[in-house]
DNA sequence: AAGGATTCCGCAAAGGTTTGCGTTGACAAT
DNA sequence: ATTGTCAACGCAAACCTTTGCGGAATCCTT
């Protein structure tokens, strides 16, 4: 097995200089001579030199990776995400590690103690729609390990996060659905201890008073985030005595799985019901009717969580900036009767 | 800031004993006695120590990281392949660094740079679309650093590589074309230099002789990945003399384009024209009518992909085993007449 | 010519872990 | 009393890099 890494040793026992001297040469330092200097350079460049990154992290006791843990990866919501996140890594010369919770705590956890093993410098993470209780998160921040949450975040532990304004979206899904007849407007909500139900839920109320509609419990359903409870939850809402003219759901796969059960019954989409989705994946572009649906950033949000990161290890302990982004309302067929 | 990770000086230096038998005695070393093992191990855990990676990694070379580059990384099929390598990386205690080269061959020869750089010990890569030389994954070959191939392969290295029976595959969406009454069965490829390309059109030309069909070369047409350029070749396709009465892409992302394109042009599915895709994606399913496609065993592909990798590592030089997965023709919509 | 200043480079430690080998002390055997 | 054996532990090198400090050689100054 022939070396396949060059070290400043080699530079150094080929040159017959001390590895320090080959060391500063290589920054230029001027206590070596010009001369020496370029040849040192030289030689590097030929052999095609490059420095161990693990004698570096080794000496500044970092690693340069970010652990990310994500309900998913196969999702384009979360895959985007990533995407962002691993650019502006990318720029700060830092790697990421990817785990996924499968929306469990469980596994959310043992991630945490995985990739702490592994050493990485901090977290950003969504958490599972499972997790109600925070004992791993917090004793990283007592610890004063760098942590981010984005999208579903954990509201009484003061870190930093990047989350979508529920409340706005759904207020504005709220009106749409109104100005568009709907009086009968229902709510496809997900595990009530996430921080998105809640928000959109809250918007949902407010867009409905808004509208001078009131409140109707029954329009009001809740699933986990499975396309199977989804449909469980959908026909549950379609089974009441008085039918909705409008549903929406968190999100997109809830939304799916709606438009498909409303269609199993025979319903028209958007004469019978309309129907508007959240996170906006490619499908909803390419099914019938295309889907009315919330835009979510999530190019950026990636980005801003890694921003986050990055602004939470230059200011250490305390940083705890919010970043609320915008989501747009796209309207397509689902929606227009 | 306080010390984040304990190290055996750590311990040494709290039980009065030197790091060596700190060392040995976690390790049950028969050299130690053993109370001092029991009272080391006990601290060990107490204080929660867990090796340094960085330590191991410089002493043994290796950082157990494996560089995967992939096309793009949003899409569920690379994602799906991703989530299976990463499973069975895990398992061996080995991380994956994901570098996207988003379709161009550029990036695609940075990232190997780039990963080399970062150690990575070894790669799995699926080829961009772009790349028709090798030279920066040649290098890799003679270096004797571990490199695997999914999907799209180097025909002209011979590496370990999975594969799906594309040809095979082909074979069968035609025949089932023909079997539902197609005459004109177009295909819609992509660069011809890509291995995948050139197969699934053998299976395609094989299939139409099998049934008894002659090759017409205005119903072959050729894309590059994109949506856009899918679009064009698809409307290519409608501006001949004759029409065709069945389309297959060379993947989903083909697939949907022509059937909205099919659709722009007020053609009825499968009626006018019968439509499959490939590699199923979850769109598939929720679009109208849902998308008759050849399943590709993803997730399986993967593992399967980083399976060859280790055996790569554990084999040495000269190891080049070559898998090929076969793939389902799931029947739905859009091809039932 | 002797002193100080300057230029240029090497030594060694640090970071954490493993491991071959050396060292120490106790005890049995001669 | 001397040698040998064995258990139980420490030293130091190696992996690779950075950097404060010390040292040697050269030059200039008086």
């Amino acid at each position: 097995m022939s070396k396949r890494h060059i070290s400043l040793k080699d530079l150094a026992n080929e040159l017959k200089v001390s590895i320090s001297t080959v060391s500063r040469a290589l920054k230029n330092h001027p206590d070596i001579s010009p001369e020496l200097t370029l040849k040192i350079q030289k030689l590097a460049a030929d052999w095609n030199y490059t420095p161990n990154p693990l004698a570096m992290g080794l000496l500044r006791q970092q690693t340069k990776m970010i652990g990310v843990i994500v309900p998913d990866i196969v999702t384009h919501f979360y895959a985007s995400i990533i995407s962002g996140i691993e650019e502006v890594a990318k720029q700060h010369g830092y790697y990421i590690v990817i785990a996924s919770s499968n929306e469990s705590l469980q596994k959310e956890i043992e991630s945490v103690e995985n990739l702490l093993k592994s050493r990485v410098e901090g977290f950003i993470v969504c958490l599972s729609q499972e997790t109600n209780k925070y004992d791993h998160f917090e004793k990283l921040n007592s610890n004063e390990i760098p942590l981010v949450f984005f999208d579903r975040i954990c509201e009484s532990l003061d870190v930093p996060s990047v989350v979508v304004d529920g409340v706005e979206a759904t207020k504005k899904i709220t009106r749409h659905f109104y100005e568009n007849g709907c009086k009968r407007i229902a709510y496809i909500s997900g595990p009530e201890h996430l921080n998105i139900s809640k928000n959109r839920k809250v918007g949902y109320l407010e867009g409905l008073k808004e509208c001078g509609l009131k409140f109707d419990p029954q329009f009001l359903v809740t699933c986990n985030l499975s396309t199977k409870d989804a449909t469980r939850a959908t026909r549950q809402l379609l089974t009441n005595k008085i039918l909705p003219d409008a549903i929406f759901g968190l999100n997109d796969t809830i939304a799916f799985a709606a438009m498909k059960e409303i269609k199993n019954q025979g319903l028209k989409i958007p004469d019978d019901i309309a129907l508007v989705g959240f996170t906006d994946e490619f499908h909803s572009t390419v099914v019938e009717p295309s889907l009315t649906s919330v835009t979510h950033p999530t190019f950026k949000m990636g980005q801003e969580a890694a921003n986050l990161f990055f602004k939470c290890i230059r200011n250490g302990k305390g940083f705890s900036e919010k970043i609320e982004l915008k989501a747009d309302l796209i309207i397509r067929e689902s929606t227009l009767k």
